[in-house]
RNA sequence: GCGGUACUGGCGAAGUGGUUAACGCACCGGAUUGUGGCUCCGGCACGCGUGGGUUCGAUUCCCACGUACCGCCCCA
């Protein structure tokens, strides 16, 4: 093969692409609800972008970005996430200004990517579709995220989805907050992972959110987060958890659970969904979070945000398989069938006319026999055939068949879009 | 970045160090000179991921590379 795709893209072909458009069109749909707009950043951005918004530490920067240098030797890395373009376009276009409406609710999709070695569901291109409201401490603010995420997940027909929520606190919260759990975990430092121990110090959080079996039993009797809330954090996520209520959406609380990025705070969410397509148990399919230091990180004013992404790939492998049957069918209206040299001009009106009365029409264009035609019929699922030969062409006429009765009819030229119709609609 | 496995037609897949690379599906054509889904008949890989090497000769052995899948690292 003499041409493939670079390693680790995808081609969306059809009928899949229909997949896509479905998932698209109902973020799309549902995101307008509530009142958010769509915002369409670079797919790539300089590379301090990126760096500062992760903070430089760990893999992230170094390993994962997709990165590289251009001919004007300038730093540019694709994009490994939404949230840090968008908030620099935020920024750039000073949205936080006072003519704009707050919060500013912004989404936004398309591909990401990441430098790294393809596996299960994890491409170096990949999509995401995100949200991110911009200027509002409300804690109702993180509700409605959440709950538009949920409500997202709902109209694609997702099931058996559960929310897990958590608080990280302000500034003071997770000092304190840090404090302890590096007292409570030092003593234990010989039993950590090697990765855990690594971290302890760097980002003891992290910690908490380990695979490794062992650590996770000692994460167990940890100090919990929620226990240093200050009173201010503390009244926001009530506030939450009281507004979550009100809407009648059931959560859990993990206190361990934790966000790889330094800039969250306060309200974090996952929402995870048990399916086979995607392993054992409950795998993360949507998380977000609200972030305050990230619009000051990028140069702007002190401006709190709020936002979740979500995997388009791993969205579609948990996709009800009902529904990808039914997005993936490409049936056609009418297929023209032209028998004999003489009508193909008239066969091709035909099928223009069709499309001006907004059917899915098309016909032959390989010169094939009318069995052939039918064939291709066939192959296109189409529910009815215009038949055209010189008889029909000589009386005016077309042969209406339905492909799926085989019940055919004669029907008048002059009158043919009523025809059709009355025929279309029994 | 590290490790494991794989790579034969549009798809699934058999196979061998040596003249024509099974079989099935799909597709195309014919039987049926203007009608599909059934049946029968026929056609359909100048090549076995790419490039080297060993050999009189390699798709089959060896090496490198590529890609895919799985796992590790990491997962914004």
């Amino acid at each position: 093969m003499k041409y493939q795709k670079p390693k680790g893209t995808a081609d969306i072909i059809p009928p899949f692409s229909n997949e896509w458009q479905f998932v698209e069109q109902t973020a799309r749909e549902t995101f307008k609800l509530y009142n958010y707009s769509e915002v369409r950043t670079p797919i790539f951005e300089n590379f301090e972008v990126f760096s500062r918004s992760a903070g430089d530490t760990s893999d992230i920067v170094t390993k994962e970005m997709y990165d590289f240098h251009d001919k004007g030797d300038r730093h540019i890395a694709l994009r490994p996430e939404g949230t840090a373009g968008v908030v620099r376009s935020f920024v750039e276009n000073k949205l936080y200004g006072p003519e704009h409406a707050k919060p500013v609710k912004q989404y936004y999709m398309g591909p990401m990517f990441r430098y790294e070695r393809p596996q299960s569901g994890r491409l170096r291109e990949f999509h995401q579709i995100g949200v991110e409201a911009f200027g509002s401490d409300s804690p109702r603010i993180d509700v409605e995220t959440i709950a538009m995420a949920i409500d997202f997940l709902h109209r694609l027909k997702v099931d058996g989805t559960k929310l897990v929520i958590n608080s990280l606190g302000d500034l003071d919260t997770r000092k304190n907050y840090r404090q302890a759990l590096i007292d409570y975990l030092e003593p234990h430092f010989d039993e950590l992972s090697e990765d855990s121990k690594e971290r302890l110090h760097k980002n003891p959080l992290r910690v908490l959110d380990s695979k490794d079996a062992n650590d996770q039993k000692l994460v167990e009797d940890a100090p919990s987060i929620l226990d240093f809330l200050t009173p201010t954090a503390k009244e926001h996520f009530d506030v939450v958890k009281e507004t979550l209520d009100q809407l009648g959406i059931d959560f859990v609380i993990d206190s361990n659970m934790v966000r790889g990025l330094d800039y969250y705070n306060h309200t974090i969410f996952e929402i995870m969904v048990n399916n086979k397509a995607l392993g054992h148990g409950d795998v993360t399919i949507c998380a977000g979070g609200r972030y305050n230091g990230l619009v000051e990180e990028l140069g702007g004013p002190e401006c709190s945000g709020m936002g979740f992404g979500l995997g388009v790939e791993r969205l579609l492998l948990i996709l009800n398989q009902e529904l990808k049957d039914e997005l993936q069918k490409n049936d056609l209206d009418f297929y023209v069938v032209a028998i004999g040299n003489k009508v193909k001009n008239a066969a091709f009106k035909l099928v223009q006319d069709l499309r001006s009365f907004n059917y899915r029409a098309d016909q032959d264009y390989l010169d094939r026999k009318p069995k052939g035609q039918f064939k291709s019929a066939d192959k296109y699922h189409a529910k009815y055939v215009l038949t055209l030969g010189e008889s029909e062409l000589e009386q005016g006429t077309v042969n209406f068949k339905n492909m799926e009765t085989g019940v055919e009819k004669v029907i008048k030229n002059d009158n043919l879009e009523q025809e059709i119709k009355s025929l279309t609609e029994e």
